[in-house]
DNA sequence: TCCTTGTGTGAACAGCGTTCTCGAATGTGA
DNA sequence: TCACATTCGAGAACGCTGTTCACACAAGGA
């Protein structure tokens, strides 16, 4: 048993010396550059070796890919995690702030995910959940402002006139196509009972559910964009960019 | 001079038919796949011939980077261009249809203009201009709004109630950042003033420049995502939601 | 006609991912 | 403790890659 147990960890500890080095080398070469040769170099050990621990390339930068998951959402929840419960929009703008400072922090890892994929990749499972991480935790946030919100108007009528009136335009102009999307409405809300059933989105229109997806793909693509140079001449202001473009998606998604 | 047009011309033919056989071997195995000497063996040429014509490998996949930009470019204005002029929105929906057609019919040319840079890669001057076509095409259509929209309001007060009111909120919302990205939106509206000097855009609003980024964005957002795999399991309709997209980004954009 | 220039070839080099074989080390059951 | 099985690392090898170089040949201009 205790012998298992030390093979066993010798090998856990080498996979990850050898993911470790292979992450440094992501840093500096990027994807495309990484090379098994040159990780097995940095380790002082044969090329053939690191196949006994990683049946390919692919494989390899499989597992960076869910180091990477791992690190956004993580970096991600953090943030939200730092900021005052009450706050929603406060925490709806630490979680894109928060994406797009991991995101310039390590550009390699996020092109890894976000950019093209890579041909032997078929995301596991395992992937989807971690994959799905940031995006929840917009929907949670979207989720509460429902509940406060439902709260609030059932306990006295006293809500914000501008605001309500906004979250009505906004309502009515999205739920405009939302007949064709009926059913990924379902399934985006079956899928957050399933994924998340702590929250209490009993009620939650449909079009709230697709905001959340609309500001993650937004989110995404901001900084994507940034990354990858295609707002060259075109946004100075990221920073400034990305609140405004939190404050809007906020706004869709009923986060007020 | 006619001598010389011969060599010139039989060097533009070669040049021509070795892009075409990499786009051939691009389409198949993508651009981490494309290698030189399949090209050339595709060619029945020696591999060392193709480096009389390019210096580098990357600087193959340059040439096929201003390709793909072309071609999606040439497919949303061709598909702009068939729209009666007078239906703006009709316009603006056949762009977000026309890019998403041609990203799923040229996958990895997508990908090579979207997805992760390739690490050689800096953008060329003259990429610059064909990079923005599309957003520029978007651009005129919110141009041709304004004007449209500033002389019906000017000849007859009766416009759209719900539309005005609509207009106005979207502007309210989106202006509330504004002061931080003034920089951004007077250098958008220089840019579009030297890009297109065709268009009358005197006296829009900023924040319509900014939408206008903000749309195209989104849609190439969208359609990488759905191309790369992020939407499986979220969005099954792609295509009703990139429709929803398109008419909530031509609203803010003021394409009513 | 000569000479420069452009073009294609084939060999070569270094590097890559991957496979295979072969000792050596390690863990396991008697 | 001994024999067996399993795991591990090393090293050589294969076929592929991008790229360079020297050389032969054709074309264009003087």
């Amino acid at each position: 048993m205790e012998n298992e147990g030390v093979r066993a960890r010798a090998r856990r500890e080498l996979v990850q010396r050898i993911t470790d080095a292979a992450r440094e080398q992501l840093a500096q070469v990027g994807a495309a550059g990484l090379s098994v040769r040159a990780v097995t170099r940095e380790l002082g050990m044969a090329p053939s070796a690191v196949y006994r621990y990683f049946p390919s390339r692919d494989a390899l930068l499989t597992a960076l890919i869910v180091d990477a998951f791992q690190g956004l959402a993580d970096a991600a929840s953090a943030a939200e995690a730092a900021v005052d419960r009450g706050d929603l929009t406060g925490r709806w703008h630490a979680v894109f702030r928060a994406v797009r400072a991991w995101g310039l922090a390590h550009p390699h890892e996020f092109a890894l995910i976000y950019g093209s994929p890579v041909p032997g990749y078929v995301a596991p499972e395992e992937t989807a959940e971690l994959a799905s991480r940031v995006s929840l935790l917009l929907a949670q946030i979207a989720c509460e402002s429902w509940a406060v919100q439902q709260g609030a108007t059932s306990a006295a009528g006293a809500t914000d006139g501008h605001r309500a009136d906004l979250a009505a335009v906004f309502a009515a102009e999205t739920t405009q196509h939302a007949g064709d999307l009926e059913g990924d409405i379902r399934r985006l809300q079956g899928y957050l009972a399933v994924a998340r059933p702590d929250l209490a989105l009993d009620g939650m229109p449909g079009d709230r559910a697709l905001a959340v997806v609309d500001a993650w793909t937004e989110l995404i693509g901001c900084v994507t964009f940034e990354l990858f140079g295609h707002y060259r001449r075109v946004i100075d202001a990221r920073a400034e960019h990305l609140t405004a473009v939190a404050h809007r998606t906020a706004a869709r998604a009923g986060v007020l």
